[in-house]
DNA sequence: CGGCATCCCCCACGATACTG
DNA sequence: CAGTATCGTGGGGGATGCCG
């Protein structure tokens, strides 16, 4: 069964936001929404090498209970299924970018390497 | 051994800040340590309602191997440790603000209750 | 006071296989 | 294509006890 956050009760705001975005893979998963608006499941998956099916769908769908990812279903076939962020995922987006700038300066300042589009999954431990 | 971060390879900025910041307390250690400046071993603890002693001391060496805090020893009887945010931390919790004010909002939009303590307490704006 | 050492548990996460 | 189902595991984290 999914989890999904805790929802409370938290010392302060930063905690409850932590908990929302807590998970391996969930803020990138906001961050590669954010740039592409709407994305299919498959190229979600492409854009996070690394990630498995298991933890992708995991993480979206607690993600969608939570209320920061909306989930559009295309009774198709093949199967076709859109994700997309709600306004609040949006605001969460917003409300990470000063943190990314942050991040992104300590990458340089310790000499960390990025991981370039389709580069080695297995550039992550 | 204790870990702290692993130093990339990265995604993006976010996942940079996410990786220092990922673990149960580290977010909330660094809360403390910014509304009070410097605090002794036993003052974390208390602030931190809930923390054991060993994942308290296990974060704080993790985050000063990260260069986020600064430990300080006093070769006294009794022993006496202060901790505090280096510049990098500082300029980490600036960047975290947004996010709090994110989860502080969401807090009130799911009904989420706030734990009561000097964490929450010393909150002011 | 401010640690470090140990033991142990749980669950987030990964790998693999199968399905509508 | 977009998922389910199931099993196994690593290590993050809690509890307890000892030490300078």
């Amino acid at each position: 069964m999914a989890t999904a956050a805790r929802r409370g009760p938290y010392f302060c705001g930063i905690d409850a936001a932590m908990d929302v975005v807590a998970g391996k893979w969930k803020s990138l998963i906001l961050w590669e929404l954010h740039h592409h608006g709407i994305r299919r499941f498959a190229e979600l998956r492409r854009g996070l090498p690394g990630v498995s099916e298991k933890m992708l769908i995991q993480h979206l769908r607690e993600m969608e209970e939570d209320g920061l990812v909306h989930r559009e279903v295309y009774r198709e076939v093949p199967p076709k299924v859109e994700y997309s962020l709600t306004e609040h995922g949006v605001s969460l987006n917003v409300a990470l970018a000063s943190l990314g700038e942050w991040g992104t300066a300590r990458m340089g300042r310790i000499g960390a390497e990025k991981i370039s589009g389709d580069v080695a999954a297995t550039a992550r431990r």
